[in-house]
DNA sequence: CACGTATATGCCTATTGGAGTATATAAAAG
DNA sequence: CTTTTATATACTCCAATAGGCATATACGTG
């Protein structure tokens, strides 16, 4: 049992996963994209999958593999620890909007309308020796 | 010059990350709070530096190491790509405001307010093999 | 200066994990 | 049933890396 972050320590698995974010792809596809032999491809997908990053559905004789959400959040839920540190650098809400940004919903929106003059950016005068 | 990914990807240098999420700490301190060898802290601490996670300031014989913002934003980042995915099942205003609950700031109280009944959570009906 | 404390570094070893290649399995097509 | 397509697995090799230990460096104290 792995645990998640070395399974995204390897660069073509985290490429695998990149192209699994648009929609579920078989082997075949994966390999096309990335240039990557078959082999390949289907052991990191069973890094993968053994580490709940992915399933796979059979369709004949393909497989089609598909993103799970848990182990990305196992990441998030890390990072957490560190965010309040990191928001003296990049304001909390700020953040929050860079990302609605990107992924606008109704609620976003709404809540973008409530931005106003943000307080001044705390830049750490920090003693460094 | 290693990904971020890769640095994150030891144990050991994770703990050390959360040692030094409190406060900066002399190397003895994070040898004693982790019952781990001199040496091999200095050494992760070494690799934890050149990948820009922490800085050193000089402290008489000691040295205190403290975190630095950028790599964690440089997760983050990654991750985002993946957060339209997994709000499928938790839904993005939801994690903000958790994160809210966690680090308030004057803004999130405000945010907070704005909240009320969201949208049903949309269940992926995906039509498994 | 000699000694203790704090930290860094060099060397060696064992382990791990990914690449490459060949092959196995399985399903579809002819 | 043979062949082709799609994917998985087994095996070998090689490189990277963490651990352990000894030692070097550097600062403070008497």
């Amino acid at each position: 049992m792995e645990s998640v972050f070395e399974i995204i320590a390897e660069p073509n698995r985290r490429a695998i996963l990149s192209v699994l974010v648009s929609s579920p792809q078989s082997v075949g596809e994966i390999e096309r994209q990335l240039h990557m032999p078959q082999p390949s491809v289907s052991k990191h997908l069973r890094v993968l999958r053994e580490a709940g990053f992915v399933e796979s559905t059979v369709d004949a004789q393909r497989r089609l593999y598909r993103l799970k959400p848990e182990p990305f959040k196992e990441v998030d839920d890390w990072l957490a620890q560190f965010r309040r540190f990191w928001s003296a650098h990049m304001d909390a809400l700020e953040r929050y909007l860079d990302r609605m940004d990107r992924f606008p919903t109704k609620e976003s929106t709404a809540a973008k309308k409530k931005k106003m003059a943000r307080p001044k950016p705390r830049t750490d005068k920090g003693e460094k020796k």
